[in-house]
DNA sequence: GTCTATAGTCGGATAGAC
DNA sequence: GTCTATCCGACTATAGAC
């Protein structure tokens, strides 16, 4: 992949104490606590233990580095969760796939994210910079759109569908996946609010079984049976 | 209210033309879109159409226009959905109040949610504010969440542990309400990836209408049943 | 490749006229 | 209350030694 970062100083290896490494990693940390303003090419600096020439030297300033950074979520993420669009993908247009078999890979899937992004420190920091792409989109949001999203939701729409037994581009099919991200989402968009509420103080393996019960029962219960949701007022239920 | 804002410079009135609350309504919108950092006082004095000065003349510096947005979004939100709330808590104490009479409670609130937070324009900004506040939250954070979150959580919880027959502190009750609100909040928070994935310029009346369609949908669907959602692996289901 | 020193810009805050 | 002018610190980027 001829990644965007290449166009600047490339090492042959990408070492773990590589300078170029600890930036991007660091970058990523404090765009996504502190906004691309927020955060200083004096903090990055530090916080990578690298000199502040470094930033220009390596990413020709304090813009590469942040689209460095995109690049770099989305080669963490597709590196993760490639495998399992893979299998949606293969089980979307695979022939005679019944329902309960559509709805128990898509189960599966939703597990993964959820102990993807809840289970391991590294992926609550892809959330905050990616959210903070969504609120004010910049130049990397394509990069992270075109790298990850758009496969990412292309699958699901497609194994959804497959399930409710529509088009892949039906509208209903697309809203209802959104939902269902939404419900994995906010739990790590509000974690302020969340632990506040719960009293959680992190989330623990226990709490991560708990949110895991809880978003996999509303994920079965959703599509246990589809109505016609047209816009007519119609709501009539059909057993597919 | 003892507003914090009140502790500079206060009018009799406030007035439509009033630069104070110019200046408050620009920095929802600034601060919202491009993070404290990302709004410069020049900016937010160029927005709300007043003078440099009046930013420290009137909060007393950056920081206390930051804290009196907070203020102004708890006093925006309180006055729109705290009678919707009240009903809740009444609904909640009821004597006799039926499944299916809580269910009906729960539904015209989140609609009443849906309608509110994606039908006009206004509200939209305040989602960014308090996004913000939740992946770093400074001083501001407390003033949202005890101001609003709290109160709208526990009236929530409140109603929801009454149709789940369970008690308002049940950890399973609270999980079900944030799962609900995040198919909500998704469609806030990440308007450019949903609106690029479904092809949708703004949401339009339709859209609208269609997002209210499905998460209505999932919400009738979650509360149909209620099973026993133990950690120990359990998966009976149980009709209340 | 790494570092220091510094240039040039822009930020928030303030003094003081009106 | 409103405005101009200005201070001072922090920022990004760069030149150039090593």
């Amino acid at each position: 992949m001829a990644s965007r970062v290449m166009r600047y100083r490339t090492p042959k290896r990408m070492a773990v104490d590589d300078p170029r490494k600890r930036l991007i990693e660091t970058g990523l940390d404090l765009f996504g606590k502190y906004s691309f303003d927020g955060a200083s090419t004096r903090m990055l600096a530090e916080g990578a233990q690298v000199n502040l020439a470094a930033i220009t030297y390596y990413f020709g300033g304090k813009d590469g580095l942040y689209l460095a950074v995109a690049d770099y979520i989305v080669e963490e993420i597709n590196g993760l969760v490639g495998p399992c669009l893979v299998k949606a993908r293969e089980a979307a247009e695979r022939e005679g796939l019944s329902r309960e078999q559509g709805i128990e890979i898509l189960c599966e899937l939703v597990e993964f994210f959820i102990t993807l992004l809840l289970g391991r420190p590294g992926p609550e920091k892809w959330l905050s910079f990616i959210v903070r792409e969504q609120l004010c989109p910049t130049e990397a949001f394509g990069i992270l759109y075109e790298g990850f999203m758009r496969p990412m939701y292309q699958a699901l729409f497609g194994l959804v569908a497959r399930i409710m037994g529509e088009g892949p581009e039906d509208q209903e099919v697309k809203l209802r996946v959104i939902a269902i991200l939404g419900q994995i989402q906010i739990f790590h968009i509000s974690p302020s609010a969340v632990k506040r509420t719960l009293g959680w103080e992190s989330y623990g393996p226990e709490n991560l079984e708990a949110v895991r019960c809880v978003v996999m029962d509303n994920l079965r219960r959703i599509f246990s049976i589809v109505p016609n949701c047209s816009s007519n007022g119609s709501d009539a239920w059909t057993v597919l």
